[in-house]
DNA sequence: AATACGGGGTT
DNA sequence: AACCCAGTATT
């Protein structure tokens, strides 16, 4: 309806020299960006790697990862070759882990279908598997000098205090917005340089707290950094509570195997490894499940109860306790006993225990029950 | 438009 | 325990 303006729609005038704004920025950036290893040497394949891991994830986080990835698989023909398994074990313990399962498609989809090279148009970029609006800007504007803004957390956390934007960054209409100014801001003649900055100048300078305003080459053309007021920005309306989820786990082994299993492909930690476990009803007790659980035997005393452990998801609490019993499985259960659709369950040796991809929430168990066992 | 999807940090 | 950060896919 023109004319009639929604009350979540924000019109922003620029009302600074976006000359002076773009140079001061690319001066900063030259002078002090970080020196990391996807900007050393910049073609497309290591963008598009650091991309994916740089998804929901801070550069502190990734860089193991990353040298991890770009040393086994330095190419994207090393790369679509790659078994999912082994992608997953890499990318243990980093998260999101469709993340991973779609850098693999992505990967086979380049080599099988373009020649191994990376799509220069937009809107094939935006099809390919785990490339959305942020990621096919930042390769296409990092690696081929496309003139497209990225707006990630840190370039909105940036714009809602340039300009004093407080309005809901949950709404995807106030992200539009912040899209069309970063396109107006963008220097088109270095497109993934200025892009590159302006994530830099907030991962480095306008951070979440404590912003070094008086060190900023932005200072200038801020208003929140003017007013002093850059707390009130982005603002952003409370998210859901999370749910808790009560979960029992199975250290079934002997002096030298463990029983693992492979979580269902689809939904939460999709084709990961974990101790088989059980998600306890609300009442339900860890005893009480136990003599559910186990066929004839109910283990006698020669079992450990671990500590209990917390761990939080996105959107879910997990508080979860392992039982460690001093046998194979085959001695208590079969694989009919688990309600959950696991793909496979394997007795696998310690020494092969870190070839499988096991999520964070489990090694943590995995090492407790390793480090205690050898001091019983 | 809302929800699922990890892990790490600080308060 | 409750808060924070950070994109894509699905419904």
């Amino acid at each position: 309806m023109p004319g009639i303006a929604d009350k979540t729609d924000i019109t922003v005038e620029i009302n600074f020299d976006v000359a002076a704004f773009r140079s001061g920025l690319l001066e900063w950036f030259d002078k002090n960006a970080r020196r990391l290893p996807w900007r050393s040497e910049k073609n497309w394949y290591v963008v598009l790697l650091s991309e994916f891991m740089l998804q929901q994830t801070q550069v502190e986080q990734a860089l193991p990862y990353y040298k991890k990835f770009i040393a086994q698989y330095p190419d994207i023909n090393k790369l679509a070759r790659a078994d999912e398994q082994d992608i997953l074990r890499l990318w243990a313990g980093l998260g999101y882990y469709s993340r991973a399962r779609n850098l693999l498609k992505t990967a086979k989809i380049l080599k099988d279908q373009y020649n191994s090279r990376f799509p220069g148009d937009y809107n094939q970029v935006i099809k390919l598997p785990g490339i959305g609006k942020y990621t096919a800007s930042a390769i296409l504007s990092i690696a081929f000098q496309k003139p497209l803004p990225v707006v990630d957390g840190n370039v909105i956390r940036v714009l809602t205090r340039l300009f004093a934007i407080d309005k809901d960054i949950r709404n995807n209409k106030v992200i539009n917005s912040l899209t069309g100014l970063a396109q107006q801001l963008l220097d088109n003649r270095q497109p993934g340089n200025h892009n590159e900055a302006m994530m830099e100048i907030g991962a480095l300078i306008c951070k979440v707290k404590n912003p070094v305003c008086n060190i900023c080459p932005l200072f200038d053309f801020c208003a929140a950094g003017k007013g002093n007021n850059w707390y009130n920005f982005p603002f952003k309306s409370s998210p859901v509570s999370k749910r808790i989820l009560r979960e029992l786990a199975y250290i079934f082994s002997d002096n030298n195997h463990l029983v693992l299993a492979q979580r269902p492909a689809k939904g939460l930690l999709a084709s990961m490894w974990e101790c088989p476990s059980v998600i306890l009803a609300d009442e339900e007790t860890i005893e009480g499940k136990l003599k559910k659980l186990f066929l004839a035997d109910t283990p006698d005393d020669n079992y450990v109860i671990s500590p209990l452990f917390r761990h939080s998801y996105s959107h879910i609490l997990l508080h979860y306790q392992a039982i460690h019993i001093n046998s194979a499985i085959e001695n208590y259960c079969s694989k009919d006993h688990w309600q959950r659709d696991y793909q496979k369950l394997e007795n696998i040796p310690f020494g092969e225990i870190s070839n499988y991809p096991i999520h964070t929430a489990h090694m943590k168990l995995i090492n407790w029950f390793l480090k205690t066992k050898s001091q019983r």
